[in-house]
DNA sequence: CGAAAAGTTGATGGCTTTCAAGTCGTGTGG
DNA sequence: CCACACGACTTGAAAGCCATCAACTTTTCG
């Protein structure tokens, strides 16, 4: 496993974001840690990058901090805004779902991840299906916010696909939303949804059984045209 | 306080949401409510909405939720998609920010919000900001999905005088953020934000002072574009 | 002062929406 | 059983909004 920084220098070579004078302030970060003393981070600084061990949770005291993330064509979209009061990298997951840089200079609390081990089970599900939700959030402002109609009726599609794997051994998988509603998710008009389905099945991408039951017979084509690879 | 679903029914008129049959089954719910034999709710009814008070958390044993807000001319935005496993109402504010209907015939278990009292305060803290920050994201995806350029730049601006209110007296706002961070937030390029704000300026709607600090002289006005009005 | 970055403005094109007919599918009633 | 009606879906044509491409201006900073 990269470095924080290397792993973000690597993997989005092209990306719209911060480029420039790289982020070293991660590893002095980290290795700072857990105590209340804040650590001070400049202007356009990458505090950590998403695929890094999320080891660390921040606490905002004053300045600013932009989550974002980035497609692998560049296509950048931040997903959260945070100001002093805020915290950031609370997630369940090993790593961060997204990458955290800061606007202006800013002082953060760092800390350890809590674990739920002594807390009510009731309150540690609350915060995992918290956490789950905030994750899924972000991945759809991505599709919201800088995908193409095609784009992101794969992207649908592929999602349900992939809950309902598991659930149904053959890659059958229910359709279980008109176009109306698959439009208001999405962001775009029921034509153009209706438009988009009718393309990929004209493209043999997704067959259709039953109306409202499909399966994609070639995953790696669908996953070709999603924007995520 | 009307009823949940009177709310609804004269809050949203025209709405393209869910129309139709009502939805008297919140109210049966609300007083079978917490103990852990699920309820069932038909296809395409309404659990609650948005504005109701919040008083119970949904643990979905199986079937299919979705949540989404209206906007006040009817463009409607799904905020989350949700099957068996997931919880929603789980909110720390004393209204649900959005609404909440069944995709398909689903089985739910009702249960009271949780109070935090007997819970670490760390903990509770968390669960605090993970609640805002899903609030948030519903927010953002509404506009993300749902508005023209210039009601993005607009309600992002009165976003940003909103945070800053309490910290600066006088209306001034600094704009801590670059055009293409800006174009990254709102899914738009940094031409069109640009634009957006050219024609703002010329308006008279924002006025800016030492480039990145501004004003905003009518809120009314600027509301009226926003797109929540 | 000069160069580079950030921002503005204009012209053009394309993707998605809008408007408008259609077709399909399902449930009802003759 | 079939005709009919209604809603959901599909398809086409045209318009509009925003992205793209291309200067140009302003600001920043060495």
């Amino acid at each position: 496993m990269p470095t924080a920084i290397l792993a973000h220098a690597e993997s989005r070579p092209g990306g719209t974001s911060t480029g420039k004078g790289a982020s070293l302030q991660q590893i002095n970060i980290s290795h700072e840690s857990t105590d209340s003393t804040p650590v001070t981070v400049r202007e356009h600084e990458l505090v950590f990058a998403e695929g890094d061990a999320a080891h660390q949770r921040y606490d905002i005291v004053d300045g600013a901090v932009m989550l974002f993330r980035v497609l692998p064509d560049g296509r950048r979209q931040l997903v959260e805004l945070l100001g002093p009061g805020d915290m950031f990298g609370l997630t369940c997951a090993s790593e961060y779902d997204c990458s955290a840089e800061t606007l202006v200079a800013t002082r953060l609390r760092v800390s350890h991840r809590l674990d739920c081990s002594q807390v009510p089970a009731a309150i540690c599900r609350m915060c995992g299906q918290l956490q789950k939700k905030v994750a899924e959030l972000h991945e759809h402002s991505v599709v919201l916010g800088r995908k193409s109609a095609m784009e992101k009726v794969v992207s649908f599609l592929l999602r349900l696909a992939s809950m309902d794997t598991g659930r149904r051994a053959n890659g059958h998988v229910r359709l279980a939303m008109t176009r109306q509603e698959m439009a208001d998710y999405l962001g775009l008009t029921i034509e153009t949804v209706s438009r988009s389905l009718s393309e990929l099945r004209r493209r043999g991408l997704i067959v259709f059984e039953k109306a409202d039951w499909f399966h994609i017979p070639d995953a790696e084509a669908m996953e070709s045209l999603s924007g995520d690879r």
